[in-house]
DNA sequence: GTCTATACCTGGATAGAC
DNA sequence: GTCTATCCAGGTATAGAC
């Protein structure tokens, strides 16, 4: 790995951990092995160099939603493999968990990934439901997209009370909960 | 309101839109017309004052959750009145955003409450579906804790996509996503 | 209780040598 | 491309006067 790799990639490891605000750019030099003159060879400074780190995370969110959601199997089968996946529930979301940064929200440039990721994963979800409604897996009067919303709300939400409880098993009660909802329904059929 | 009470309030606004890590000593002052010495004077310095402000934010959270959980009405409808509550949903929570803070989870005394509001929020939730399973208004099949802990997560994560589509929309929609996967069983009986 | 002075460290970046 | 030197603002706190 070249250094302007190692600088991007030791940047999305802090941003995860620290946050935007939180993050140094000596804390990046530090890990990355590369020194200042390096780092600002590179980049720019601070932000432009977050700003590769977080289109890094956003696109590797999005690779791996879509392997679940265009995986085998019904919809309701991939939409709870896509909230089962395995996950490091502590650490949280790397591009979620940017949303509580004031900094990044303040920079429309840092903004912008974050804002179409979720956009994103919401209407490609929403587009699964609906067809999941449509073949009559799901009930027909499920709002394909404010379920969604919730769905991916769970996930967000599930790491903020793993975090606050410090456990992941608080994770898991939550998309078992949501999976619960949307299927016990079918079970009483 | 004294000197005392400023710092403590003008640092839980700062908390909400900063966070921990975000916040100066010196923006506390500015905001709460408090001078430096004032503030060393009632306060040990930064942890201990975000300490006395992160108290008052989990006990005004608890106490507003209270009141839509021991309000009128169905269990579904307590539970409905509680996620739609007006919120300034681009703020967040001022609770829930801080378990993104490093600085925060990793001080002891400042996780503390944290977790204690969530776990007493979870808690509570799940008691009220518990009752409301045992009288019949909830569906048999449907886990208490999990359900619980799934709703929480909605309200939590919804803040998230809502500050990243920069819409208060998309909470509600997160929330009546949730609501409806909660009640669209009932309807169809 | 509050003020000002002072201190030291870190954040974030530029300049110029190699 | 990388290194070291340097810079200035801000973060966080203490000391002592009023």
């Amino acid at each position: 790995m070249d250094t302007r790799e190692r600088l991007i990639q030791s940047t999305r490891e802090l941003l995860w951990e620290r946050g935007y605000t939180g993050t140094s750019p000596k804390a990046i030099q530090e890990r990355s092995g590369a020194g200042q003159g390096s780092m600002y060879h590179h980049f720019h400074g601070k932000p432009d160099l977050a700003l590769a780190a977080i289109g890094r995370s956003a696109e590797e969110l999005r690779d791996r939603a879509e392997a679940a959601f265009a995986g085998p199997g019904t919809v309701v089968e991939r939409v709870a493999a896509y909230l089962r996946r395995e996950r490091d529930a502590l650490k949280g979301c790397p591009v979620g968990r940017l949303t509580q940064d004031h900094a990044v929200m303040a920079d429309p440039d840092l903004r912008r990934p974050i804002e179409e990721t979720f956009a994103w994963l919401t209407d490609r979800l929403a587009g699964l439901l609906a067809r999941g409604r449509a073949s009559g897996e799901l009930d027909a009067g499920l709002d394909p997209v404010a379920t969604a919303t919730a769905l991916v709300a769970v996930l967000q939400g599930g790491y903020v009370l793993a975090r606050a409880a410090g456990s992941a098993d608080v994770y898991a009660q939550a998309v078992e909960g949501a999976l619960g909802l949307l299927t016990l329904r079918k079970e009483n059929a």
